[in-house]
DNA sequence: TCCGGCGATGTAATAAGATAACGCCATGAC
DNA sequence: GTCATGGCGTTATCTTATTACATCGCCGGA
């Protein structure tokens, strides 16, 4: 385990947005949505959840597997945040960045949307939009190639505004 | 080692095209392109490029690392491809399919593109595509969020037309 | 020619990410 | 209560990627 470049944040760090509201408010939606579906969230898998939804940055499934074996007082398999990470994805609660590794907490579970996301690479936040042109541009293309497309993904690495405006 | 769902191409596998012309014309343009630019495509670089090239599917380093032992008739290490195939990457003449953790060979390398692929998750062909369309929406939506673009990914995930021919 | 430097390659070890195989236990339907 | 199902624990293993360090060979300048 080396130093990680982009520490999680803290309890209130992005664009100084109070976060604790960003988790309890996913894990509210979280539980609505599962509930609809008749789908489980455990104790297990929501605490996942709100250990990915600590920050806006993607987090490996090994720091997260750190994290809850820290919480949790004793070690952790990995398998464990796997399986819980599977059931997060399948239900569109958290999307993989499939370029880091890494997961996220999707910003619109629910809603019908594609995973596009704009990945800083100096501070790590990685921002979620749902563009109808991009989706509209892929859908066009795919239909172009007689292509049927299952699962777009688009992961924009670049800068963000705050860390362009830190380093001039 | 498990069995490939996606066994690697012979000479002509793709459309029935001929395949050994696709290779050989990657290895005369990367030729051109690393001269025109003092870049060194030694031996061992050359060979993986070739290797890559091998099929229009994107191939894991250690499948090619496994091509290459063959080849060389002693087992090689790992670095000794992912060194190779960064410098591919860097100059352009390889892509990384960052949702397979693969690697394929650029259609257009030299020209200015972003590297975008409809990639079929039956036959595990992927195709390079350079839609303006997408880059275009891409490059707005980043202008409104004020980000900087330096690397966008698409990888559209789904099925090409002749395995949805094959599978009605 | 010899030397120095630098980029390319070799070798070994290990980190990081992900899954397979097996079994127990809790929950809910009947 | 019984049974089926799904969730979770345990262990082992696999795939992918990198770090650290040594060596080789080419090329330019003294």
């Amino acid at each position: 385990m080396t130093a990680d470049p982009h520490p999680t944040a803290g309890s209130a760090s992005h664009h100084g947005h109070d976060h604790a509201h960003c988790i309890a408010d996913a894990l509210m939606r979280a539980d609505a949505l599962c509930a609809e579906r008749g789908a489980r969230l455990t104790a297990l898998r929501r605490q996942v959840l709100e250990l990915v939804w600590n920050s806006h940055k993607p987090r490996g499934a090994y720091a997260i597997l750190e994290d809850l074996s820290q919480r949790e007082g004793k070690a952790t398999a990995p398998l464990t945040v796997y399986r819980a990470l599977e059931f997060l994805v399948e239900h569109g609660l958290v999307h993989r960045i499939e370029s880091l590794n890494a997961y996220i907490g999707c910003a619109a579970p629910g809603a019908v949307h594609s995973g596009q996301f704009l990945v800083c690479e100096t501070c790590g936040n990685a921002v979620e939009i749902d563009d109808p042109r991009i989706r509209a541009a892929i859908g066009t293309i795919a239909a172009e190639h007689g292509f049927q497309v299952s699962r777009p993904t688009v992961e924009v690495r670049g800068t963000c505004t705050d860390c362009q405006e830190k380093t001039p």
